[in-house]
DNA sequence: TTAAAAAGACTGACCAGTCAGTTTTTATAT
DNA sequence: ATATAAAAACTGACTGGTCAGTCTTTTTAA
């Protein structure tokens, strides 16, 4: 037997899925969880509270971030193994419902201060791992001094926030092609020499290594 | 005196600028335009109506495309300063409400497929002003030819659209230093070296050039 | 004079949240 | 074990307020 709690939230999510937050009734909810009309606000005590939980970033970055935290070897890798982990999470349809609450959530964010906060949150976990990984690199001598830890985690992030929305849209992202790209921009722009011949790729600033899953394009 | 309309649709967006399409009512819209309740439907048949034409993005691109087009000069100059642009849009506080407006637009593209087509529209109009600049680079031989410059196009509008969401969000995005990786990353990665001596500046991967308007950051 | 535009009071449907009553679980006593 | 009491969990019909959209009346323009 599931807990009512997430029983509850879980059918709130079918339901946003579809129609967003707003048109979705505490009704449906009822109708798609089987809990009762009463047993909601056993849980909830408002609609807008169940909006907040369902719409919390920081269970959807706690993924990454545990992937992350496993792969910490050499720092490089891990900033590249990141690019995967993302890509994969692309290609992933079974998590296609979270990911389009989870940009509603980017909506609500604007109007809900506790929103906010968890969007924020979750943020910020995420970059302050990608931070921590190109300071390494820095250390160990592989990423160029000069790079802004600071902001290159800002634009990784946004990259990837940007190409979840194209993707959920149902836009023809070509992820293999992306991920190549992303790995030749941060190869090319912020490895230093030595760290570009331990990779053994100088050559090639577009190396092939990215397609990995079995595809299926729309 | 300005067109019914178009006072309808400003209201509109400053009601929902606030608390977004769905908890902004038709009276609100009535209280800011001064338009009657029953002229609210002269001019628009339903409030989905009113949502969809505040949240058309085709509009809001238009102003960069129109200012690429008149930078039709060098291709690789045309990308940096596609940046710049960008750049400045993120300043520019004026159109914040419009911004905050487009981002709940892009979460309406989900459930709306007629906002879903705007959004795509005015993402591909961009997409395709920024293909032919890298087509033309590479054309030119600034750019290294095996750039995917779809893909490319893609990273490219994801990463503003992500920037303008943590801009929106109230983060301390620092544009500078965002302008300046970003710059860096297209300089180093995607420009052949024969472009970068002509750019004449190969030791430096992150020049300093991108800081121009006065800053001032929460 | 007439047609079009605008006004604004009105309404019916809808929906978040409630509450009085019921069932299930737990605790205690026999 | 079984009975009883008390508490907790749950139910679902109900409601009061809200709001999108309508409709009759009034104003404006031609």
């Amino acid at each position: 037997m599931k807990a009512a709690g997430s029983k509850i939230l879980d059918a709130a999510l079918k339901c946003s899925r579809g129609d967003g937050f707003h048109n979705t009734t505490t009704a449906d909810i009822v109708r798609e969880s089987g809990v009762s009309q009463g047993a909601l606000y056993l849980y909830f005590a408002t609609k807008e509270d169940i909006i907040v939980a369902l719409a919390d970033d920081r269970h959807h970055s706690e993924a990454i971030i545990n992937a992350l935290a496993q792969a910490e070897q050499d720092p490089v890798r891990g900033l590249l193994s990141l690019i995967d982990l993302y890509g994969a999470g692309l290609a992933d349809t079974t998590r296609l419902d979270a990911r389009r609450v989870g940009i509603q959530g980017w909506a609500e964010a604007l109007r809900s201060p506790r929103i906010n906060d968890s969007v924020i949150a979750g943020l910020s976990t995420v970059r302050a791992a990608i931070i921590r990984l190109i300071e390494r690199g820095q250390h160990t001598g592989q990423i160029r001094p000069e790079v802004d830890a600071e902001a290159l985690s800002r634009i990784l992030v946004a990259t990837f926030q940007g190409l979840v929305m194209q993707v959920v849209w149902g836009e023809p992202v070509d992820r293999a092609a992306c991920g190549r790209v992303i790995r030749g921009l941060i190869r090319a722009a912020l490895l230093t020499p030595e760290a570009l011949d331990a990779l053994g790729s100088r050559p090639a600033p577009f190396p092939d290594r990215f397609e990995s899953r079995k595809e299926s394009l729309p």
